[in-house]
DNA sequence: CGTGTTTGACCAGCGC
DNA sequence: GCGCTGGTCAAACACG
């Protein structure tokens, strides 16, 4: 199949949710690269509207919440052939005449999703049905198409005979190794290229262009059995609380500009896969709290993004937690190239990763400013290099007090 | 042995 | 200047 299987984990989905956790002032921000507030509400729309995707041997099934939505005010659309475009809008409730709010938590302004078809959904075979709450939205598969017969291409090129065949039985048999001497040579593409190809779009090579968030995802497949394990979908579901905490630090060069957003999250474990690597570095009781706080930071290179975490002092079923974004660096995680995403692999899951790639851009793939940036000493590969020196140095030197 | 966590020490900022 | 607090560092420890 075409399509790409993703986990609930994916960076897509944690861009999306590192998208959520900042706030519209971002779009003021002096990085070229900040995206619009267009981009970045359609991003918070997306990450809200949590969808299912189901196959069934005949159909696509796209299963996505529209709370207090009527069918009227929910829009299905087939964008360029092949996106499916899922939206629709609660507006605010009008205010009667003596009543006012005093808590507004539910969610009002815009759901949408956007998800690349794969080749064999049929466009013109959608149906669309809301009841509670609930969208489904069925898409049809086409029939397979027939298999291709074997092909022979024959190009003359310097008066040898190259054969091209898409056969690939015939490859081994026919082979020059195989004692062949008429000079043929067979040729197709890699599954490497093919995956390549359709990467393009999801993964632009443009420095310049926000990342790939808001765009259409890639359809994704999560094993039913992980299903509520992260995100909105289960008991992990984040609440954001309050707006973000913008805090700039001026003064000397060393300080970086933050962004720092905090929120509460239910869960029972202290850390949900959100898709950074995190790993604790500090650990502190706090002032009127029975509970301690940890820190932790994202161990990837060049990844400055913290957080600390602690249980909440008044209902211990949520933790709260403060992320501290660098304003001025891009996560390389987030949605950028060039990542072996198999190395943010959670432990003890099974959430499946996309295919890896290969780390060969890397850095460039990251803004001007984050060149100039130090990685972060603590768990950079310089530190990971000076503590192994160190080990080693210590091991010599105990050798050398037992020969003494 | 490599990797992640714990924990006491240290530092900076802030209010008094 | 002093004490308090939050944040970070890094050696020691634990674990697989």
């Amino acid at each position: 199949m075409d399509f790409r299987l993703m986990g609930l984990d994916s960076p897509l989905l944690s861009t999306i949710h590192h998208m959520m956790d900042m706030s519209d002032d971002n779009a003021d921000a002096k990085n070229i690269n900040a995206p619009t507030r267009t981009y970045v509400r359609d991003a918070k729309a997306m990450a809200a509207t949590p969808a299912d995707v189901k196959e069934y041997p005949q159909s696509y099934v796209f299963v996505i919440d529209m709370p207090g939505l009527k069918s009227g005010d929910i829009k299905v659309q087939v964008e360029d052939d092949n996106v499916l475009i899922i939206s629709g809008e609660r507006k605010r409730d009008e205010e009667k005449e003596g009543a006012k709010y005093l808590r507004m938590e539910r969610r009002v302004g815009k759901f949408m999703r956007k998800f690349v078809l794969p080749e064999n959904a049929n466009t013109d075979a959608i149906s669309a049905v809301c009841q509670d709450g609930v969208l489904t939205v069925t898409v049809q598969k086409l029939p397979p198409p027939e298999p291709k017969k074997p092909k022979t291409i024959e190009i003359n090129v310097s008066n040898r005979l190259i054969k091209m065949s898409s056969d690939k039985n015939k490859k081994a048999a026919d082979s020059p190794e195989n004692g062949d001497s008429t000079n043929q040579w067979f040729f197709e593409l890699s599954d490497y290229l093919k995956l390549n190809d359709d990467d393009d779009d999801q993964w632009p090579d443009d420095d310049n262009v926000p990342p790939p968030l808001p765009e259409a995802e890639p359809l994704f497949f999560p094993n039913t059995n992980e299903v509520g394990d992260f995100g909105a979908s289960g008991s992990g579901s984040n609440h954001l609380q309050g707006s973000s905490n913008a805090r700039e630090v001026s003064g000397s060069e060393k300080k970086d500009v933050r962004e720092r957003v905090a929120f509460k999250t239910k869960s029972e474990v202290e850390i949900i896969d959100d898709g950074y690597r995190w790993r604790k570095y500090g650990k502190k009781m706090v002032k009127n709290s029975p509970n301690p706080r940890n820190y932790y930071r994202c161990t990837v290179d060049g990844c400055r993004v913290k957080k600390r975490v602690e249980r909440d002092r008044e209902d211990p079923t949520y933790f709260s937690s403060a992320k501290c974004f660098l304003l001025e660096l891009v996560c390389e995680f987030c949605g950028k190239k060039n990542i072996d995403f198999k190395k943010f692999q959670p432990k003890n899951t099974n959430i499946t990763l996309p295919n890896s790639r290969k780390v060969e851009e890397g850095l460039d793939a990251i803004s001007p400013e984050m060149k100039k940036e130090e990685p972060s000493p603590i768990f950079s590969n310089d530190r990971k290099i000076k503590l192994k020196k160190k080990r080693q140095k210590r091991r010599e030197e105990a050798k050398s007090n037992i020969k003494r």
